[in-house]
Formats: C-alpha cells, sequence, structure tokens
DNA sequence: GTCTATATCCAGATAGAC
DNA sequence: GTCTATCTGGATATAGAC
C-alpha cells in the first residue's frame, strides 16, 4: 500500500484553506464570536492574504454563501435530471440532505442558518435563493400531475419539506442524538401521507 | 372622551422600557449588531442604568430569553387546562402561535431565533426548553390515545409542528407576504392528514 | 438609582517591506 | 501574493457626581 503514507504533494490551495477554517469557526462558534484573526490562526496564513482573498470577513462569509447555495443547486439539479416524478425528486432531495446533515454538518447549518441577513447586509432571506425555490416548483408539479393533492403552495412546500426541515436544525442542534437516516422512513411515510390525494370514498 | 387626551400617569417601569427597546432592535437588526448605546438611546434611559438593572448586553438578551419563554409556557399551560385531546390542543397552539406571529412578531422572533446559544453562552438549545418539551408530550399524549398514528416521537412532533414552524419562519422572513391567519386551515389539514391513522382497508 | 464622562480593550482594516 | 506591525474606531464596561 505504498500511497498510504504520502504526504500530499499537492497543497490545498490557499482560498480553500481559508474557506475551510471559517466553515468551521463560524459553525462551531457563530460569525460575530469569531475575529479575522481567529480564521488566519485557524487556516495557517496571515491576515494579508485574508484580505487580499475576500476583502475581510463579510467578504469570507458572502464567499462561502455562494458556494454552499451553489452546490446546494447543483445537487436539486443532478436529483431533477436523474428523476422525474415529484414524489421521487422529493424523497431523494430529503435523504440527500439528511446524508450530507451527518457526514458534512458545517455545509447544513452554515446553509440553514436563520439570520443571514444579519451579517450579509443587502443579501435576501434563503428562501428566496434559487433552490429552495427549485423545492417549491418541484412541489407545484406533484400537485399539478396530480401526485399530491392540491393546496396553497407555501402549505405544501412546508408540509412536504417542513417535517424534515425540523428534524435536521433539531438534529443540528443537538436535542436529536441519533443519525438522521434512522429516521427516513418515517419521516418520508408522514410527508406522503400528509400530501396524499384524498379518494372521494374517505370524505364525508 | 375625557381619558382620550390623558399624559398617561403610570409610566412604564424602566425594566420594561429596556427590555421592549432590546427586543425591537435585537430582532430587527441582530444582536450582535446593537450596541449598549443604542438600547439606552431607544430606550431613554442611561447606559449606567442598564448596567444596574441587567448588568450588560448579555443580561438583557438573558432577561428576555427567559421572560419570553416564560410566557409561551404559560400559553401552552393555559391551552392544557382549556382543552383535552391531543387534536385540539396541537390545534389551539398553532393558531395562537399563528396569531402572535402577525400581532407580535418581535417575540416570536427572538424565541424562535435560531441560535440563543452564539449570544447566550451556557444555555441549552430553545428546543430542550420547557415549552417545547410540553409540545413533544401533547404529540406523545395524541399516539398513546389513538388520535395520530403511533411513529417515532421526534419524527411525530416534527409532522404535527414542522409544517406550521417553517410557515412561521417563512413569514418572519418576509418570504411570506400574506397573514398567516388564512393558511391556518390548509396547515392544520395537512398536519392532521399526515398523522390520521391508517385504516386497515386502506393499507395494501 | 440614575446620570455623564471616561477608561480599556479588541475587532476590523491598512501600510509597506519582502 | 504573502507577510508583520500598526492604526483606528467603536464596543463594553466602570468611576464617581448627583
Amino acid at each position: 500500500m505504498p500511497y498510504l503514507n504520502r504526504i500530499p504533494c499537492v497543497p490545498e490551495p490557499i482560498d480553500c484553506r481559508i474557506l475551510t477554517a471559517a466553515l468551521d469557526l463560524f459553525v462551531s462558534r457563530g460569525y460575530h464570536n469569531v475575529s479575522v484573526h481567529d480564521v488566519q490562526k485557524e487556516a495557517n496564513v496571515s491576515i494579508g492574504s485574508i484580505y487580499n482573498h475576500f476583502g475581510g470577513k463579510e467578504g469570507i462569509a458572502k464567499a462561502l454563501y455562494f458556494h454552499l447555495l451553489n452546490e446546494m443547486e447543483e445537487m436539486i439539479d443532478t436529483v431533477m435530471r436523474d428523476h422525474y416524478s415529484a414524489t421521487r425528486r422529493c424523497e431523494t432531495i430529503i435523504r440527500l440532505l439528511f446524508e450530507y446533515t451527518e457526514t458534512r454538518a458545517n455545509i447544513i447549518a452554515y446553509i440553514f442558518h436563520a439570520k443571514h441577513t444579519e451579517f450579509i447586509p443587502g443579501e435576501s432571506p434563503i428562501c428566496d435563493s434559487s433552490p429552495f425555490a427549485k423545492m417549491r416548483g418541484i412541489v407545484q408539479q406533484g400537485m399539478e400531475s396530480g401526485e399530491f393533492r392540491s393546496t396553497d403552495p407555501w402549505v405544501a412546500t412546508a408540509s412536504v419539506f417542513g417535517g424534515a426541515i425540523r428534524m435536521i436544525q433539531l438534529r443540528l442542534d443537538g436535542v436529536i442524538q441519533q443519525p438522521l437516516g434512522g429516521f427516513l422512513d418515517e419521516v418520508l411515510e408522514s410527508a406522503w401521507q400528509g400530501m396524499r390525494v384524498e379518494r372521494a370514498s374517505e370524505s364525508v
């Protein structure tokens, strides 16, 4: 196994080191409790480099935000390419979000952080952003195709994804202490049951 | 109408003025973007008084947090006193939360703010707190009584309240621009359908 | 208890050598 | 492009008169 002990010869580019360190610190301590000096130490770069690359702390936060939002959008695009029914699309998105919450918790925590507007002024709330709009679009598609029962689009989206997002928040806060994977089937079951089309015979 | 122009002779106590001003500022700008001087100006008191009463900015945040958490707990206790079935209890809680979101948005925004631990160190996440525990208890009761189908307690609670909480978050973020009252019936409908006990004849 | 004026600290940002 | 040393503003917190 000759490669096991090899020292990586291509060092991670400096931008990535900064962003990775910042993400860790921002998520663990909170944006406002992290100084540029903290990031500098964690990333093993000088403070000058940080200002050169990102123009300051807010620049780092913005770069992170758009980078991660973009990753999330690519994830959703991939799901939409590989699956066609709204049900399968929603299911796959929820499954991937659960997986990411376990394996790359920082990313999900940063993306789902309630108030980006507090430290990225002028940015509209994340639920206005493209990936979230696409999620609403998928639910809409499901209502039009008859997979989901028809209701208000906001209510429908909150109904499909609300339970899952709530579980993610509880897991990130440490309130839920088991991996989310074990809850996936039941969460999906609730979501589908909540959005299932009522048969005429069942209504009174 | 002799009272209309009267000047209030019992001024609001200084503690309340400080807390009210702080709540407004914390919610609108974010805790870390508000200085003690801002609170002082908004509340029309001196900075010395603030330190006398609350010991500093963090003291204000803590006092607010416990005060509002307590109000929420009292609300839930009242609901539990006035209603007995889990369904009615959950429904009333959701309705009241929606109402508060419209009429006293600051309170709900502060309580539902994701990360109190960022500015109140040592405090456990809000979903561990007593009112949220009581909400879980009500759902548990509903599963035991057979009102709700049985599933994991976390999943059940997320399923019952997740959609509503998501709607509240979207409303507070300004993404949803209509009052929540208009969505109440559909939100409840989704929640109940998601938790309804499956009849044997319906399963395949 | 309340106030004003002041002290102290530390964050974000910059300058200029290399 | 990267670094160290430095500047500056503003925040928290205190001192001491009233």
